[in-house]
DNA sequence: CTGAAAGCGCTTACAG
DNA sequence: CTGAAAGCGCTTACAG
C-alpha cells in the first residue's frame, strides 16, 4: 500500500496525499478529511526509505563504542539512544572493540547508509581515527566524541577532565592523612595516560614521593590506592581483604567511574564520578544542533566529582 | 558523486557501472578495468538508501530491549550486534524500558524504516507485545524473541529454562545440607514467575517446607538463599555480611545470571549461568535464516548450568 | 557485452 | 486548493 493506492482510493493526486501526510501546503478541510479516513482505514505507513531518497536522510545516527558490555559505555550509549529517540532519530550501535579495522568497516557501512551524525564514545577513537582514510569517512557528517578529541572542522568533543579526577582522589587521600599513595593503571588509552599524569602531578604538588614499596599484610599502614577504573579498584579491594588487610582502616581505596561496581563492593568504594549521563546528553545536544541547524559549537569539558564511599 | 557521474567519466551507461559494482551480469575485462579505475579515483560509495529503495531492504535489524545498562541485556545485545555486523547488517538499538507505549513507538519507527528483522530481548515482551496493534507491527517482518515467546507465525523464540535454573540452585543447596531455603524474587515478569515456580517445585520435590522465619544474626544456620538476579544476591550478601553472618559457613547464597556482579562479590557468588551469548547467537542464526531464506525453524530452549562460586 | 527505459515510493517546485 | 511532472540514485528485465 503506497501513496499511489491512497491517492486512487481518495480520488486525489499523490501530491495532495503527501500534503496531508506532512501537513505542508494547503489542503481543503473536506479533502483532508477524506484522505485521512482512507489513510487510517488502510493503516498506511509511509516508506522512510523513499523519504530518505529525497531528503538524503534516514533520521539515523551511529554510535561507535568499544564494547557496550562495559558499564561506563553502556550508561553513555543508553542516554545517547534515549535522547535521540526522543528527538525522532534511530540509533545504530557499533561495538568496535577499539579495533582500527573494525572501526573502519563500521564507518564505511554507516557512510553508505548516510547517517545524519556519528557519536564516538571512548578516548581510543582519537588515536584510531587518525589518517586520511578515516578522516575522509568522518568529514561528510557531523561528528561528536565523548571523552575524546579529534582535529576535524566538523567534529566536536565532550570530555571529562580525567586528570583532574585522579588529582581529586589524591587530594582526598592526602587530606585524610594517607602518606603512601599508589596508583594502579590499566589499559593504555589517552584517558588512562591523563589519569596517570593527574596522579603524578597531584603527588608532586603535595610533596609526596612516589612510593614503590610493597604492602604487607598485618602492617598498620596509612596507605591509599587510587585506581583508574572501578573494576580495578574492586579487584584491589578483594585482594586486600583476602590478604587480611582492613579497608579503610589500614588501606584506603578509590576507584573511577562511580559505577554499580563501586556500589556493590563491601565496603562501598569511594570513586570518582565522571558523569557519563551528562556527557551523553551534551553529545546529543551538540550533534543535534549540528545536524538540524548546522551551527558551530565549541567543545565542552566537564569536571568530575568525588563520590564518597566507605573505602576512604 | 553518483552512478551517473561515474558512467559519464567512464564513457559507459549506468547499467554497466551497476554491473561492475555488483559483479552481476557480464562486463568485458577492459570496460571493467576502466570503470573500476574511475570508481577508485573518485572514491565512489553507492547510496544504501537508493539501493534500499529498489531492494526494499536497508540490511538493518532492530534490537528492542529493556535497558542496555543491565549487564545481562548488554551481553545479549553485544553478541547480537557483533554477529549481525559480521553478516553485513547494521543494528538499531532500542531501550524500551519495558514500557508498552515506548515499545509501540519504536516498532512504528523501525517499521517505517523497513528493517529486515526484529529481535526482542527480555521476557517482558511476551506480555507487552499482545494486542492487535502490536501484532500488526510485528507481522510484516521476521521476529525472534530472546527469553520470551510470542504466538505469531513469523516469530521464533530462544529461551532458557529459568525454572530449571532455579531448581538447579535448590538441588545444589539441598545436596550441601541446607535445610531452610529461601527465595528472593524481584520484578514481576514471566521469567521471574518461572523462577519462583522452579523454586517452589524443587522445594516440594525435596520435601522441604517453605520456610518463612527470619534470619537472625549470630544464629548458626544451615540456611540458603536463592535469588532471581545476581544484583539481588549481591545485595543479600552485603546485608548478611553487615549483619555479622558468615557466608557460606552460616548462610549460602546463590544468584542468577553468572554476571560480573557475581565475580566481583567477596566471596564470589555461586550463580546460575543462563548463557546469554549462546541465546544471542541462536537468535541471530534463526533471524538470518528467516530473512535470507525465509525458512521455517522451530524455537529453541537452552538449559542453564550452575556456576560454582564461594558462597555455597 | 552493452545501453535505453522503467520502476522503487516519495517530495517539491511549478502551473493553473 | 490541486495536479502533472521531474527528480532522488540505484537495479533489472529487455533489446540489440
Amino acid at each position: 500500500m503506497n501513496i499511489y493506492d491512497i491517492a486512487k482510493e481518495a480520488g486525489v493526486s499523490i501530491a495532495t496525499v503527501s500534503r496531508v501526510l506532512n501537513n505542508k501546503g494547503t489542503v481543503s478541510a473536506a479533502t483532508r478529511a477524506r484522505v485521512e479516513a482512507i489513510l487510517k482505514q488502510n493503516n498506511y505507513t509511509p516508506s522512510a526509505i523513499a523519504r530518505g531518497m529525497v531528503s538524503k536522510s534516514m533520521r539515523t545516527v551511529a554510535v561507535l563504542t568499544v564494547d557496550i558490555r562495559v558499564p561506563h559505555y553502556a550508561r553513555t550509549a543508553y542516554t545517547i539512544e534515549r535522547e535521540f529517540s526522543r528527538r525522532g532519530y534511530e540509533v545504530i550501535l557499533c561495538n568496535t572493540g577499539g579495533d582500527r579495522a573494525e572501526t573502519l568497516r563500521y564507518l564505511q557501512a554507516v557512510n553508505q547508509k548516510q547517517v545524519d551524525g556519528i557519536v564516538l564514545v571512548g578516548s581510543v577513537f582519537d588515536t584510531i581515527c587518525q589518517g586520511a582514510e578515516m578522516e575522509k569517512l568522518l568529514s561528510g557528517v557531523p561528528v561528536v566524541l565523548a571523552n575524546g578529541k579529534l582535529d576535524l572542522p566538523n567534529a566536536y568533543s565532550v570530555t571529562v577532565d580525567d586528570k583532574y579526577g585522579v588529582s581529586l582522589a589524591v587530594e582526598h587521600l592526602v587530606a585524610r592523612g594517607r602518606k603512601n599513595i599508589y596508583y594502579i593503571k590499566d589499559r593504555d588509552t589517552d584517558s588512562a595516560k591523563s589519569k596517570r599524569d593527574g596522579f603524578l602531578e597531584a603527588m608532586r604538588r603535595n610533596g609526596l614521593e612516589f612510593a614503590d614499596h610493597v604492602l604487607e599484610a598485618g602492617e598498620t599502614l596509612a596507605s591509599g590506592i587510587v585506581c583508574g577504573e572501578d573494576l580495578t579498584a574492586a579487584g584491589a579491594l578483594k585482594a586486600l581483604l583476602r590478604a587480611g588487610l582492613r579497608v579503610p582502616e589500614q588501606v584506603a581505596v578509590v576507584g573511577f567511574n562511580n559505577s554499580d561496581y563501586a556500589h556493590l563492593c563491601e565496603p562501598v568504594l569511594t570513586s570518582i564520578d565522571n558523569k557519563p549521563e551528562q556527557v551523553a546528553l551534551l553529545c546529543v545536544q551538540l550533534l543535534e544542533s549540528s545536524i538540524e541547524r548546522s551551527e558551530a559549537y565549541s567543545s565542552v569539558v566537564l569536571q568530575p566529582e568525588l563520590a564518597q564511599g566507605e573505602t576512604s
